[in-house]
RNA sequence: GGGCCCGUAGCUCAGCUCGGUAGAGCAUCUGGCUUUUAACCAGGUGGUCGUGGGUUCGAUUCCCACUGGGCCCGCCA
């Protein structure tokens, strides 16, 4: 056996449950052998492709009897005698080829003797039909593109343990090709956001991740060491907030950034350490404007995607025609259990955590809120929903609400019971914004490690003055899920990550 | 962090209740077969039964601990 090969020198990297996902193996290396002495390369360099397996059923028509070259994996074999049946999968889909011996070159036929399960092969031939009708490529000339080593899971069940499926991501795209196309509405959706900010004229910037001062929200950061610079203790970004109203009061106007954010807590189905956001802050808006937008870019992509407004997400049907609903949550808690979150004290809070059995690590006013909102209504926004306007003490970095200063202009749009997107009329008012950060230093000191750290360079920025600005953060990951009917975020995060 | 379930061949799973040194299908290998599509027929290879400890003459099976994963709950998006 090669040594280069061995398949212990080969696998020791991965310890999964001990063992690995599949072995070398060894009648592969003799195929490699073989091919290389006759004069063929396994590894080749180039293929000219003409045609994916899609396009050509699509157009069955128009394509039969021409001829095309098409490149993919063998995902099935079915041999009889001197004729062989290799599926072909490529990133569109998959098609039969059908292989007869009497009609190929002695080249072709030597890949084909060394073929298995797995390698990647380039196929030119025919289109045409088979006896039993299915759409077929009539093979020429067949080529080895890539000769692999490894088996692939068996072909009925294929690859569904959860978590060799996120581990070996590779090989679950390869026998799951729904995996693929996930990502590729995720993608979709990343890239309809952009386009719909570019459109406004948003300046697409990237701002640090590696942060001397975290901030913009409330959460436990990743702690870094900088060792070149005195081990200088650096976050890693829960938010890029702070940076990108910099840019407004530098006079940018409209700026967004793909974001990606990290949270040093726990995952769940819709928690990632490590989670993709689009924040994106437009001068001499407020939110309304932003309402208006959300319901513009969900309902457009919805129907572009889908081909209809509504789509379903685990058996329920979400409706995007715009516009979306609007709760005023706080009125409605109000109605619901008489409590209004707006004036609630520390003392009131405590008591509801006791009295709702909310058992609340932190029974201050800003958790008691949120979690209230959680039990009572978060089970009524199937429906894209915008959760109106928070208590002011909710929100330290936003404007309060005109005619009512218990009340931050802020909403959260919720889809599918899950919040999408989190908007602000940003406040701008230097010394206001100080007093709140003063506010959350204090939560701090008492414990709350969530609370930001005092940021004096940001104060200082916003000294100089920053005009009436809107902000929004823009899940990425939560749509995806929603656009997919996943119900896990690893699902839509291609290498989520694992102990 | 709490509760429940799971880890046996490369993959998908039986076996464990009631302890006696491991089984199927697919994959892979050999042979047969020139229109199959879960192709078929015959034969073969393949396992430190997640890890460690305990009980026992004997443990994949019973007990404990650890580890990895899934789901539900609590918390941040």
């Amino acid at each position: 056996m090669n040594e280069v090969y061995d398949s212990d020198n080969a696998t020791h990297i991965n310890s999964y449950r001990g063992g690995i996902i599949s072995t070398i193996d060894e009648a592969k290396l003799e195929s490699i052998n073989a091919l290389r002495m006759a004069g063929i390369e396994p590894y080749p360099y180039s293929y000219a492709v003409t045609h994916h397996a899609k396009e050509i059923k699509d157009n069955f028509d128009e394509m039969e009897g021409k001829e095309v070259s098409m490149a993919g994996r063998a995902m099935q074999m079915r041999q009889m005698g001197g004729i062989t049946f290799i599926d072909i999968q490529d990133r569109s889909g998959k098609i039969q080829s059908l292989v007869r011996n009497n009609e190929l070159d002695q080249k072709s036929l030597l890949v084909l003797a060394n073929s298995s399960i797995g390698d990647t092969l380039g196929i030119r031939g025919i289109v045409m039909k088979s006896k039993r009708g299915e759409i077929s490529v009539g093979v020429r000339e067949i080529t080895m593109l890539s000769k692999t080593l490894r088996t692939l899971p068996n072909k009925w069940q294929g690859l569904t343990d959860t978590e060799a499926r996120y581990r070996y991501r590779h090989v679950d795209l390869m026998m799951n090709q729904e995996v693929l196309r996930t990502f590729e509405i995720r993608s979709k959706f990343l890239r309809h956001v952009r386009d719909t900010l570019d459109s406004r004229g948003g300046i697409e910037v990237e701002t640090p991740i590696l942060q001397d001062v975290y901030g913009g929200a409330k959460a436990k950061p990743f702690k870094t060491t900088y060792h070149t610079l005195d081990d200088k203790q650096m976050f890693l970004r829960i938010s890029d907030e702070l940076y990108l109203k910099r840019l407004i009061i530098g006079g940018a106007e409209r700026v967004y950034e793909v974001s990606k954010d990290f949270r040093n807590e726990d995952a769940d189905t819709t928690h990632n350490p490590e989670f993709t956001q689009i924040e994106y802050y437009e001068a001499y808006s407020d939110y309304e404007t932003f309402m208006k937008m959300m319901e513009d870019m969900l309902s457009s992509f919805v129907l572009k995607t889908f081909g209809t407004l509504k789509i379903k997400y685990q058996g329920e049907t979400v409706d995007f025609t715009p516009p979306f609903a609007r709760m005023y949550w706080v009125e409605q808690l109000k109605n619901i259990m008489g409590t209004d979150v707006s004036t609630m004290s520390d003392e009131e809070a405590e008591k509801i955590n006791k009295a709702e059995k909310l058992e609340l690590k932190h029974p201050d006013p800003y958790h008691v809120a949120d979690s209230l909102f959680d039990k009572y209504l978060k089970s009524k926004t199937v429906q894209p929903t915008f959760i109106m306007d928070f208590p002011a003490y909710m929100c330290p970095l936003t404007k309060i609400k005109r005619g009512n200063p218990l009340l931050a202009e802020r909403f959260e749009l919720y889809v599918g019971k899950m919040e999408v997107a989190n908007s602000y009329s940003e406040l701008t008012d230097p010394m206001y914004q100080r007093k709140m950060f003063e506010d959350q230093e204090t939560e701090r000191k008492k414990g709350d490690e969530e609370a930001p750290p005092f940021d004096e360079e940001f104060i200082g920025a916003m000294e100089y003055g920053m005009p009436p600005t809107a902000g929004i953060g823009i899940s990425i990951d939560r749509p995806s899920m929603l656009f997919t009917d996943q119900t896990s975020i690893k699902e839509v995060i291609l290498f989520p990550p694992m102990k």
